[in-house]
DNA sequence: CTTGCCTATGCAACTCGTTGCATAGAAGGA
DNA sequence: TCCTTCTATGCAACGAGTTGCATAGGCAAG
């Protein structure tokens, strides 16, 4: 009961068809979901049928077709009362801490290189999600500093810039934070764990 | 492909039965990894015909019996070329992201109690974290600080107690150390959330 | 000119995981 | 006494998600 919601928000931010949606779920919106893109086209026709949302036939010129997809009000109530409902908070799920674990029965050595390697797949996201940081939202304004939570204080409006409509982006922009504090986490946690299996391979 | 090696890595650990299984997956094994009791009975099952895991049954006074699981020496096999094989670093799924990106198009002001809720759990799971770490591993040989990576000199021992067959524990606490930071980076976005959420109430 | 990649959509088969339900004895509280 | 909770195991059905494959035209590099 998810990915509905998801391509709902996608479609709402900007309608598209399911090859763009699946694009999208490998950049930004993939930040934090992922979907191939079998799935988003099985669950667009379901969708479509529910009357979540509606297509229509893009001729293209050198390019097949394309079927654009646009929410429906059925879809935007849909969404609307998703948001409304409670969920869980989420749990991790994360294999490398079962191979972390794991390692004590076997050579804790042999993981170094698949935990450095790990470390430059986040390097690298990190670096990624900084670039589109700056590209879409720049301006010094509360940079995504050390993830300290930017206070509590929600008196002080921005004075100059501050627009009616960009609920949207300000919303895009903490999302984007999130990720970035969630990599810069797994760096630091990484090198803690490099530090662990080097210190006990060194007294192995 | 890896709740087997949950299950194998758990039963390494300390061998038990299905329920205590799916005990621990809401304990130690859950904080990164969840997993139903329905499933963990099924998965054992089919180990244990493919003869990863033995089993041996149990009477018990006043209890149902039970059949406690060990690991055999195919499954320790399993386990070691599991560990040896790359995995893709994952990334993460949060149903709440997309509801906070959703809320654009509804009141981002409704998200405020429920982005709190989640504050409180998260609050509570850290305190849980730390309420075990206080337990499991004492002493003040380098506490969970700010998750800085606790340097990289692997070069320098810790004098006195360094046991030589603790290689589990130290794991068992770096991945802990990781649910820890996770949790305290969680708490500092979640704030970072809600002061956006109240500018744009304020902003409306 | 062939090989491979990009756009664009889709089916079929399978595995993974959740939800709902069922059984059953013992212990403890209302 | 009844109701709930805990231990302990399990089936059946469904939904979510992955993997493999198929089609098909255009474009660019070797």
């Amino acid at each position: 009961m998810a990915i509905e919601h998801a391509i709902l928000v996608s479609l709402l931010e900007k309608p598209g068809s399911g090859y763009e949606l699946a694009r999208r779920f490998e950049r930004s919106i993939g930040y934090f979901w992922t979907a191939s893109h079998q799935q988003i086209y099985r669950v667009l026709k379901r969708m479509e049928s529910d009357g979540w949302v509606d297509v229509r036939d893009v001729p293209q010129h050198g390019r097949p077709d394309k079927k654009e997809y646009t929410v429906a009000d059925l879809g935007q109530a849909v969404l609307s009362s998703w948001i409304h409902e409670p969920i869980e908070p989420e749990s991790i799920r994360h294999d490398l801490a079962v191979k972390i674990r794991g390692a004590a029965f076997d050579d804790p050595a042999a993981l170094i290189h698949e935990v450095e390697r790990h470390r430059r797949a986040h390097t690298e996201r990190l670096a990624h999600y900084l670039a589109g940081e700056e590209r879409d939202f720049p301006g010094p304004g509360r940079g995504s500093g050390q993830g300290q939570g930017a206070g509590s204080d929600p008196g002080e409006e921005t004075p100059a810039p501050s627009g009616p409509l960009d609920a949207g982006r300000e919303l895009q922009h903490v999302v984007l934070r999130g990720g970035i504090a969630y990599e810069r986490m797994t760096l630091a946690w990484l090198d803690d764990v490099l530090a662990t299996l080097h210190r006990l391979a060194a007294a192995r």
